[in-house]
DNA sequence: CTAGGGTTAG
């Protein structure tokens, strides 16, 4: 065993020094001494070395200073990036009594692997079973960080129980590890109880809850705290800035979003490669492109991460061409692409057809040593399916290697329909509705493709499927900015404090859209029969509030862009380009991300409710 | 030895 003289150190970690002697007490020259050798220890430049010193230390007899070095060594292994966790393994088990120095360093160390594990939590546990050692404010702040990594709730929670069992709550590191831990499980309600009580806010707790909003999509509640946060004079940084992009991102809320790109250069805040990242993502998401890439150009710097969501940006705006481009001059630039960057590009082939393309991206992956994952899979069912190769598609799909998800079944249905291949539908479906029993979505498509071959029994059939199962339909959802206030709109949502005025404006609009000689609201094809056809039509009922509320609400020549949750055909535009006309209004209406729908021209308008 | 941040298919 190289990494350590066995019996010598044994000897050496069961000596009666297991305590360090207080500093007051210690000999000043031994103070010199730790700093010596902490300094010595910290400029390691790797594991070799570090052995050396390792060895030297355990050449000496115990004494107080080389414990204080042994318990360094193990960090330095644990944590350094040139460090070794494996070593500092072999290294722990062989102190019979760990000082939380030595078991934090574990527990941080080992939840810095690149794949999160449990080994941190059981750590800990450990800690606090054997009961050794006391956790400190350090090692909760750890462990919280350990949880959130890996989502493990019921851990986290008790480590919250344990930070008042230690007195440990009032320190701010455990308070924003809590807070952290709570909003990456998602539980904004948890985390905001946490945030609320709070005595001394700092800009770290702000940051961690506005970014667990903006995480689940609660943007007017992201953006509401970042405007209270300035109001109790904290001022935000970049890293504040990341989540409140993100969050305009997420809502496609791009005059908001060019507010805080402004609002970032007039406050000074420094742009760094995350915050570009993130405005690249949130300019592409808006549908402004253009803007997109000048903050792309403007980039001194660039990871795979900004490399790939400019890529993605293009591939969703069907720049099929640029996103390709983009990647060769990534792997020039000698940046390594990750499967995000493929995600990108195979996407990218799926809009355009181009199956030699995305099977030589394909190969490329292989040969980087990189293994497909789900959604690579999926791109390339969507890829062969949209070139009329469906059979291979379908052998495709059931020679994976790993199971299908349902998205990979749905897009193998969606290709079932455009290449006309009824027949292997029904297979298809049955691994669909198997994996996905409750989602509506299933039960529509597989209804609108029977209605396109006429099967108007398979059609009721699967109506009636649907009402046995208990399926609910997702209601539409449009949204609306207006004074940097998102609106949202939901099909057959009432509860809008000014409905009222609300359905006058609409009441008026459909006058005048019937005066310049149009039917409004029904130029969206309905493909479906029956009883259930009104709630197709009403799939247009959210964009029609949302549309009111701007024309009622905003009475300045801005355009009014409205973002639908839902897909958006040529049909829905001409509507607004009524309605825009009727007006001498600019009407804006975006499907929420999926600019790439428009790429061949088809639109699924039809698909959904 | 502590805390908050960016890209993900249909």
């Amino acid at each position: 065993m190289p990494y350590l003289h066995g019996s010598n150190h044994c000897r050496f970690f069961h000596s009666t020094v297991t305590q360090r002697t207080p500093l007051s007490l210690s000999h000043p020259n031994k103070l010199l001494e730790e700093e010596r050798i902490a300094s010595l220890i910290q400029k390691c430049p790797d594991m070799r070395t570090l052995r050396q010193i390792h060895a030297h230390f355990l050449k000496f007899p115990a004494n107080s200073s080389s414990f204080y070095a042994l318990s360094k060594i193990l960090a330095f292994c644990a944590l350094s990036p040139f460090g070794d966790l494996a070593y500092a393994r072999r290294l722990f088990a062989q102190i019979p009594h760990p000082n939380v120095f030595s078991w934090n360093s574990m527990i941080r160390g080992s939840s810095q692997l690149p794949n999160a594990t449990k080994e941190p939590i059981f750590l800990y546990k450990q800690m606090v079973q054997k009961g050794f050692a006391l956790p400190n404010s350090f090692t909760l702040a750890f462990v919280l960080k350990a949880c959130s990594l890996i989502l493990a709730f019921f851990e986290g929670r008790q480590i919250h129980c344990h930070a008042f069992k230690h007195g440990l709550y009032s320190s701010p590191f455990v308070q924003t590890g809590l807070l952290n831990f709570y909003a990456k499980c998602e539980e904004l309600v948890a985390a905001r109880l946490v945030f609320d009580e709070i005595p001394d806010k700092n800009l770290i707790a702000w940051s961690a809850m506005i970014s667990g909003y903006a995480r689940v999509g609660l943007v007017n509640e992201a953006l509401e705290l970042f405007r209270e946060m300035q109001g109790v004079g904290i001022s935000p940084d970049e890293v504040t800035m990341v989540s409140v992009i993100q969050a305009c991102a997420k809502a496609g809320a791009l005059d908001l979003g060019k507010w805080v790109h402004a609002f970032i250069d007039r406050n000074g805040i420094k742009a760094d490669l995350e915050l570009k990242t993130a405005l690249i993502d949130m300019y592409a998401k808006c549908g402004e492109i253009d803007r997109a890439r000048k903050v792309f150009h403007g980039m001194d710097v660039r990871d795979t991460k900004a490399w790939s969501s400019m890529i993605v940006g293009l591939a969703i705006h069907g720049l099929v061409k640029d996103a390709l481009e983009l990647f060769s001059r990534m792997l020039e630039s000698k940046v390594r692409p990750n499967h995000v960057t493929f995600i990108g590009v195979l996407s990218a082939c799926a809009h355009s057809g181009l199956v030699s393309d995305g099977r030589r991206f394909w190969s490329i992956m292989h040969e980087l040593g990189m293994e497909p994952m789900m959604e690579h899979y999926g791109c390339m069912v969507d890829l062969l399916c949209r070139s009329g190769l469906f059979e291979e598609a379908y052998s495709f799909v059931n020679t994976m290697p790993i199971m299908p998800n349902s998205i990979i079944w749905r897009t193998l249905l969606v290709g079932c329909k455009s290449n006309g291949y009824l027949d292997k539908a029904e297979v298809v479906a049955k691994q669909l509705l198997e994996l996905e029993p409750l989602n509506a979505e299933n039960y529509v498509l597989l209804s609108n493709l029977y209605a396109s071959s006429s099967q108007w029994e398979k059609v009721s059939y699967m109506r009636k499927k649907m009402k046995d199962n208990g399926v609910k339909v997702v209601p539409g959802c449009s949204s609306i900015e207006v004074d940097g206030f998102l609106r949202e709109f939901v099909v057959g949502d009432e509860s809008h404090p000014e409905i009222k005025e609300i359905r006058k404006v609409l009441r008026e609009i459909t006058e005048r859209v019937r005066l310049v000689g149009h039917e409004p609201w029904t130029s969206a094809v309905l493909h479906d029969v029956g009883e259930e056809e009104k709630e197709v039509a009403l799939c247009e009922h959210s964009e029609r509030l949302a549309i009111a509320f701007g024309l009622l609400k905003t009475k300045a020549p801005l355009p009014i862009r409205v973002v639908k949750n839902l897909r958006v055909c040529s049909d829905c535009h001409e509507v607004t380009k009524i309605i825009s006309k009727a007006y001498d209004r600019e009407i804006v209406v975006r499907d929420r991300v999926r600019f790439h729908r428009f790429v061949n021209g088809a639109c699924s308008c039809n698909d959904f409710w």
